[in-house]
RNA sequence: GGUCUCUUGGCCGAGCGGCUAGGCACCGGUCUGCAAAACCGUCUACUCCAGUUCGAAUCUGGAAGAGACCUCCA
């Protein structure tokens, strides 16, 4: 059953819709995954993270999804090579490995660094390689429906011809005649009738390491087909929801329209959903601009920008401090900040199962579940969300203190939902550094703690102060409260 | 130049016509041996100009600034 009224931005209607999946009770969800020719950066965590959101999510209020992310490990150009040349095939020549051997490496690296994001591997993962024939059959279904051309050894799709025929442009709101009188004319590229046409199939230059065998040449697909392809082959025809970053709605998201309308008949999405970018310190982040930083950058603090390290909750927590769809800039100062506030959440986390049980709850903790759902439903509004939780800290925290009071069962029920948005939906991991087994530990602290507090009896303050001020070197941080000195872990 | 998006207090960031967003920082208070934490309170806002409205950060028009995309490729 599903238990929520969802509604997402649809940047195909430009408007927030009702989520009503097309098969009840059952999700689609494609992804444009990473290209994987390098290390993986901050450009990545977004799209992996809001989608990991709209997954969880989906599956939390009752849907069965299939979320499919590709990983893209074909054909692809330097942006500012001069000649064209696979951008794997050439790292795999400077570094004399095999292309897949390449692949295969950023692809474990990019896992990794998901994993510590907490990222949920999708349900299926399909590289673009290991979907060639599924590719040319596709090409070649939008040659014989009339829609694409032969030169020269590659196919190009036809666009103009498309326009008559749907209209193109639903997607990113460009109109074909503009485009064609913006073009500046290039030599060398008459291959195409039309300028903006894209290229299906393309014929591999001699230097052009990853090739295949296809009716037209030998060569390799045309950047936007395999997304077709792929989400046709596992989610059908006609599926629910697309997403990807805002940078690829054109060209790459407007010609997939354009193949799965032609090749299957009909517009296969419903949804499509794009996450905004990422800046840094206002600035794109770009290799030439000097602030490309990589994720385990940011998690070993190795690089000139980076004040000190950040881990991956940290990192996690700030992205979704913000909504998706607007633009994210990061700096050490706001991540630092980002930092203060998910502590707190953890702090608060841990308080729960401490609290004292009243005859009356002050508080109408229904009232804050319902809250935090609306925020969920409203476009996945994470920042609003995170207020909501930040509000139950506070609650948590006077409860504590008892200027405010919860019954047995409000306790219950604010523990719960808590953890339920923070950890399963939000997708934060447990602080388990200090709550995690760890006897001895516990132990060491307790003595420690029991020592200091008799030195505090005997108002013998150097002593105390001196085992705090360790205990704070060491990464722990001494809190005394009224029922004694408490500890936790920073980091 | 074209298309689109954005511009909120010291910083980050919600808000979508009337009601405190929230976090971080700062300041004051409670607590504390001192501090930290916690709680309470205070202070800084809606880029500018014009219009619609009883009422606008929120709608409309204009200006300025920022960003994305706009050849090939992915």
């Amino acid at each position: 059953m599903i238990t929520q009224e969802l509604t997402i931005y649809n940047t195909l209607q430009k408007n927030k819709e009702k989520f009503i999946s097309l098969i009840p009770e059952h999700a689609g969800l494609y992804v444009c995954g990473p290209t994987v020719y390098g290390e993986p950066h901050l450009g990545h965590a977004r799209p992996a993270i809001t989608f990991d959101l709209v997954f969880r999510y989906l599956k939390h209020i009752g849907y069965k999804v299939r979320y499919v992310r590709n990983i893209t490990d074909v054909g692809h150009l330097e942006n500012d090579a001069d000649e064209g040349e696979d951008k794997i095939a050439k790292k795999a020549r400077l570094d004399q490995l095999e292309p897949m051997e390449v692949a295969q490496f950023y692809i474990d690296s990019y896992h990794k660094a998901m994993d510590k994001l907490n990222v949920l591997r999708p349900s299926i993962e399909p590289r673009a390689s290991g979907h060639i024939i599924e590719q040319i059959e596709m090409v070649q279904q939008i040659l014989d429906k009339g829609f694409a051309y032969i030169s020269n050894g590659s196919v190009y799709f036809d666009v103009p011809k498309f326009d008559q025929e749907f209209g193109y442009g639903k997607l990113s709101g460009r109109v074909l005649e503009d485009m064609i009188s913006n073009t500046r004319e290039l030599d060398g590229q008459d291959e195409k009738r039309n300028a903006a046409d894209f290229a299906l199939w393309k014929k591999a230059s001699p230097e052009h390491i990853m090739r295949w065998n296809s009716p037209w040449s030998i060569g390799f697909p045309g950047w936007h087909i395999e997304c077709t392809a792929m989400s046709t082959k596992y989610l059908g025809e006609h599926f629910d929801i697309h997403g990807g970053g805002m940078d690829l709605i054109f060209p790459h998201h407007e010609s997939e329209v354009c193949q799965s309308t032609v090749a299957n008949g009909k517009e296969s999405v419903k949804y499509w959903m794009h996450n905004n970018m990422i800046t840094i310190n206002g600035q794109k982040m770009g290799k030439s601009l000097g602030n490309f930083i990589t994720l385990n950058q940011f998690f070993n603090g190795d690089h000139a920008m980076l004040e000190r390290s950040y881990n991956a909750m940290n990192i996690r927590f700030f992205i979704m401090q913000a909504h998706y769809r607007g633009t994210l800039d990061f700096s050490n100062e706001a991540l630092i900040a980002a930092e203060k506030g998910m502590l707190k959440l953890n702090a608060a986390d841990k308080l729960i199962e401490k609290l004292p049980a009243s005859n009356n709850s002050s508080e109408n903790i229904s009232e804050w579940v319902k809250r935090c759902y609306e925020a969920m439903n409203d476009d996945l509004n994470t920042p609003k969300l995170i207020a909501e939780l930040f509000d139950a800290s506070r609650i948590i925290n006077s409860v504590k203190d008892g200027h405010l009071q919860l019954t047995a069962s409000d306790i219950d029920l604010l523990k719960e939902n808590f953890r339920l948005f923070y950890y399963d939906i939000l997708g934060m991991v447990p602080d388990t550094a200090a709550v995690q087994g760890e006897d001895v530990t516990e132990k060491l602290m307790d003595l420690i703690l029991e020592i200091r507090q008799d030195a505090k009896t005997n108002k013998n303050w150097g002593v105390a102060d001196m085992i705090r001020n360790k205990l704070t070197d060491a990464g722990i941080v001494v809190k005394d409260t009224k029922e004694g000195a408490e500890w936790e872990r920073k980091n």
